[in-house]
DNA sequence: TCCTACATTGGACTCAATCCAAGTCAATTT
DNA sequence: AAATTGACTTGGATTGAGTCCAATGTAGGA
């Protein structure tokens, strides 16, 4: 059931109640929550969570590289617990909704050497935005 | 010279001296500064402006379009007038700063239709992570 | 020159996130 | 099973970036 907690709890991660609820919450796919709606949810499962561990916990889980922080706007990050098969992401302008694409290309490959400007480049992030079909029809 | 004030002057903005600084700072290549820088190197030049004309000068811009924001982190938004050729960026992790680079490939045609989930995709943005050799050397 | 619609100001406010010192507890040790 | 202890949790204060707003100033047209 719980993957994430699974492969939390293989890496000897100390488990405690407020971490299990976290893990749970984060559990499937296109799964984007910010840190508030975490807590919001943790909440419901355990009433004395405090935001304080829901952000340490979210925040070791992203360390772990159990969980991708995805931050496409100015407003709140949002928390991917699909961390396993690389990913990015189209998102809505206009309400925030994210999906997990995978676009074919090889970005990485696409800048060219004297672009790179003698940074040692170790990372690509592709963002596609638009309007979410919902919005479109709210238009 | 200033090529980015004869673009808004060109628009019919209406001009203030705060407005000149504004743009004036901003003038250049690989420029990305802060709403703070912007404001610090501003003051230098006109001392009585303030942080919130610099934010709704800055606001405008972007918004006639001769001024792109860039937010490849946490920190503070970044400006860029490099507006009038498409470009995408790289960024160095530890310091934050960022050169506009020209990967060669069209993201935009790799997202297939079955992945858009519906969505009209008006945009693609490719941020590319690193370190600058100027870190890297600071190791 | 006068007028007025638009621009500027600075201080209060918001929102997300981080910090911290005190209290609690999971897991190891005895 | 109890003691131990270093890691975890808490909530309230704090930070940082940015926005809001009512009062004041001014560019540019008549």
């Amino acid at each position: 059931m719980s993957d994430l907690l699974e492969r939390l709890r293989g890496r000897g991660w100390r488990m405690t109640a407020q971490r299990r609820v976290v893990a749970e919450v984060l559990e499937g796919d296109h799964v984007h929550l910010t840190a508030d709606e975490v807590h919001a949810r943790a909440v419901e499962r355990l009433p004395e969570i405090s935001r304080a561990t829901v952000y340490n916990t979210l925040g070791e889980m992203v360390s772990l590289g159990e969980v991708i922080e995805v931050s496409t706007d100015r407003r709140a990050k949002r928390y991917d617990p699909n961390a396993h098969r690389p990913h990015h992401h189209l998102v809505c302008g206009r309400c925030g909704a994210i999906r997990d694409v995978h676009p074919s290309g090889n970005p990485m490959a696409d800048l060219p050497d004297d672009e790179r400007f003698g940074f040692t480049v170790s990372d690509v992030e592709v963002t596609y935005r638009g309007i979410c079909p919902n919005c479109a029809a709210t238009a």
